[in-house]
DNA sequence: ACCAAAATGTGAAAAATGTATCATTTTCGC
DNA sequence: GCGAAAATGATACATTTTTCACATTTTGGT
């Protein structure tokens, strides 16, 4: 067999991180009627080459075939959007306001249940028909019901302690937007956003370019 | 010398997306009140070793001492935060709105000046003291306007075009939220965030754990 | 001021990632 | 249904990225 996938256990950073892209784009070509996906084709709407989009499907054990639905199916297997996944949002902000009205995951099985947050005054309140608790009651919460996914857009500073509640819970993943660097464990899987690192990763390479531009 | 910076002109993605993080644990450091910052001590708080560190200090031009005042002003040029940072959002969503009460840029020179969108109901109106243009002003908000960073928070399908009019209006940089994947060239940079793809990627990581455990 | 301990800068080795190649398979027009 | 053209799967190769090793420099206690 040979096939990578079997021995290494895990899958690179980079690959976990396509992986999404050639989902999305195979919804898009789907929906667009498309009866055939091609390699080539994935490369000129995502932009890395064709020889490294037969690669990845190699690296992830291959695909069946490149017919739109064979391949969205198979590419739901492998991010697990076949099953639903239940979320809470710690941080009634603007942040966790934005991403409760995100429609977008709820056709992937990604469902919102619940908003925790700190600040009394939102108690008894809804935001898109979902409940705003207090943030005291989140590890009765979590001990009564199933939660897979806990997405925090508080402060750094009650990051950690979300976290460690989360573990606790038995929560699977954290969805972290606090700019602190939460890690993946054994016990839990972590995704930090890091908006703020993301405005500064583009400022720059603007300032690169421009650096570059003076040089010559 | 023998320093890559030098001759390689463009340093990788790998290395752009570390330095926000150092720059930002460098000002915490900063805050609590270090007087000395060491390559070890960086490594306990993001998580890469010491030697990425150094490495990546180095592959950078080197700093002169790691004071945390020195480390900080070397990252700033580095990164462009010296600089003064105007932007303008389009699309008043709720994405929007959460990103224009962020106030994290501020601190670094970053300032939003107007946002636009489609939406006739808005027009008039403001967001945290931040008018709203209508989307059909834009290209003549640009010609007027010294604008250094679009962000799009708009849906995909007007996401290239908005893209097209920044390039056009001599904008340095994209940031853009919308799902779909705007390339950089040399007339522009583009930094592509795509939460949902990062929702997507914890997920598979989730997945993926899940499978192994059930291997063994 | 001196010595020991710790930290840095740098080149080179090791590991990881991406690209190119090509035999085999599939598709498509006739 | 046949043959040319195109696309894939899998290996080999090249490049990039990370880690290692260690001479040199800096720090801190006596």
């Amino acid at each position: 067999m040979g096939n990578k996938a079997l021995d290494k256990r895990i899958l690179s950073d980079a690959l976990a991180r396509r992986l999404p892209a050639y989902y999305r784009h195979v919804c898009i070509m789907l929906a667009e009627g498309k009866q055939t996906i091609t390699s080539g084709e994935l490369e000129k709407r995502i932009g890395n080459t064709s020889a490294q989009v037969r690669q990845d499907f190699f690296t992830c054990g291959g695909v069946e075939n490149y017919h739109p639905d064979t391949l969205k199916e198979w590419l739901s297997g492998l991010l697990g959007i076949k099953k639903e996944h239940h979320m809470i949002v710690i941080g009634a902000g603007n942040l966790g306001r934005a991403i409760i009205s995100f429609k977008d995951f709820n056709s992937d099985g990604f469902f919102i249940d619940a908003v925790f947050d700190n600040n009394l005054m939102f108690d008894g309140m809804q935001i898109c028909g979902i409940p705003i608790l207090n943030v005291t009651s989140l590890e009765d919460y979590l001990a009564a019901n199933k939660v897979d996914i806990v997405v925090i857009t508080t402060p750094a500073n009650v990051a950690e302690e979300i976290l460690e509640k989360s573990i606790k819970g038995g929560v699977k993943g954290v969805w972290n937007f606090a700019p602190v660097d939460l890690r993946s464990n054994d016990k839990i899987e972590v995704q930090n956003v890091h908006l703020s690192d993301s405005l500064l990763t583009l400022s720059f390479r603007i300032n690169e370019k421009e650096f570059w531009k003076n040089q010559i």
